[in-house]
DNA sequence: ACAAAAGTGTTGAATCTACACCCATGC
DNA sequence: GCATGGGTGTAGATTCAACACTTTTGT
């Protein structure tokens, strides 16, 4: 594998931490790995880059493939690389790690060279690193740490919604992401002060209780002025 | 080059963009391509990846290479991979991209392969991106966004400073990066107000005219909050 | 004394927090 | 009517922007 050259000739992938919100839990997608290293464990969904393929491009495609989605609003975004050369026993193996959001996705997917996949809940998983395969339980971490950051700085709460969605369902968002209660009243009036980050539909949601709620679409705007800062939210409840 | 593998074997190297203030000025470090592809044109100083070296310590080999300054208090930080596949037209070439802030570094030192190394204020360089080889005006441009948007919420802005500085030295890393005036009044208290920017010496500096400035370190505070928001900062002049 | 840069005080505007209260629907 | 979630008003605290003014040095 390492040749005689001054530089390596290495291989490279992509992983995905692949988060979405299901059941009112802030949950990501694993894959049980079918073969060695690491056979039988947990893995973040990835493969090798092809020959000709730009790295966006083969993101795009393994997302696909695992969760069984053709091209729709994802959010997917390159966050970091990891390159420790004995990070993979197989050789020098570097890979490029994936941001992707998507609204409720329906059931998890098997794919093509894995055994399972499976939603699970951010808490339980990072309360269980070892059971990840290679440093994915170092990318899982900060990827979540980086949505977690996005949600203050930028529109990204809205990846989590459907193309259509209530104010109330974009401050769950906030609320179940990063594990704190939000004030509904002072949430609304921010989010309608931040010019462009959502735009009103003129439609209605009514749901199973209370009065319906105003639909929304996401706005232009990607960033917040003012953020939405974890530190200061109020805690209130009414 | 492409093999009939499914996945591609490549190389991948470092680049970096190497910030600093010179001469009251924000600068980037650039290289004069002495090789064939791009011979003659600028370049980001970088290089390959060996085969058994991890990634930051390559970015670190290379910095100190082509800054002949050794191990120092530099700020390095990866930001970014870019992996067309034509990038570079000797083949598949993968390259992860590193911000690198130190302060104010004394003359340029040609490396080993390069034929000319010089500081560009950054304007310059941005004003005529057709100088640059690779696809390096796009990762530069990112590497100086990058920069301007982490003084807004980290304290990065201490990477630009000597070991020990003022206030004012501070304000004036934002005023140049951003290239903004910035009240040094108000400057100062929402320095002093943000728990761990910077930490007091005890000690002055009496500089060339004016009431000596005391002197601060960096402190241990990565993040800063509230951040230092570009939009809001006041722009009065006394 | 004067210029220059550092640093403090202060005031009106804007924003945030916390909560009272009203609105529109299903049962 | 009543429970439930959507949404508006508002008062006090906090922060921000703007600028007058004081402090400490070199010349």
């Amino acid at each position: 594998m390492t040749s005689k050259r001054p530089h390596a000739l290495l291989r490279l992938t992509v992983d995905l931490v692949i988060q979405t919100l299901r059941d009112g839990q802030f949950q990501v997608l694993l894959i049980r790995r079918g073969n060695e290293p690491y056979r039988g464990q947990w893995a973040l969904p990835g493969g090798f880059v092809r020959p000709d393929e730009d790295l966006d491009a083969a993101a795009a495609r393994e997302l696909s493939e695992e969760t069984g989605i053709g091209p729709r609003t994802f959010h997917l975004e390159q966050f970091a690389v990891f390159g420790a050369p004995d990070r993979d026993p197989r050789g020098r193996v570097v890979t490029v790690a994936y941001l992707a959001i998507a609204p409720n996705l329906p059931t998890p997917v098997a794919g093509s060279d894995a055994s399972q996949a499976a939603w699970w809940p951010v808490d339980k998983i990072l309360a269980q690193p070892e059971e990840l395969a290679f440093d994915h339980a170092d990318i899982l971490r900060m990827g979540i740490e980086r949505a977690r950051r996005q949600l203050e700085y930028t529109t990204l709460a809205t990846a989590f919604c459907a193309e259509e969605f209530t104010i109330g369902e974009l401050r769950r968002v906030y609320e179940v992401v990063w594990g704190i209660p939000v004030d509904p009243r002072n949430f609304n009036r921010k989010v309608m002060r931040t010019a462009g980050f959502v735009v009103p539909t003129n439609r209605k949601r009514t749901a199973e209780a209370g009065r319906p709620a105003a639909l929304y679409r996401k706005g232009d705007a990607t960033t917040l002025y003012p953020p939405m800062l974890r530190s200061r939210l109020n805690q209130a409840s009414g």
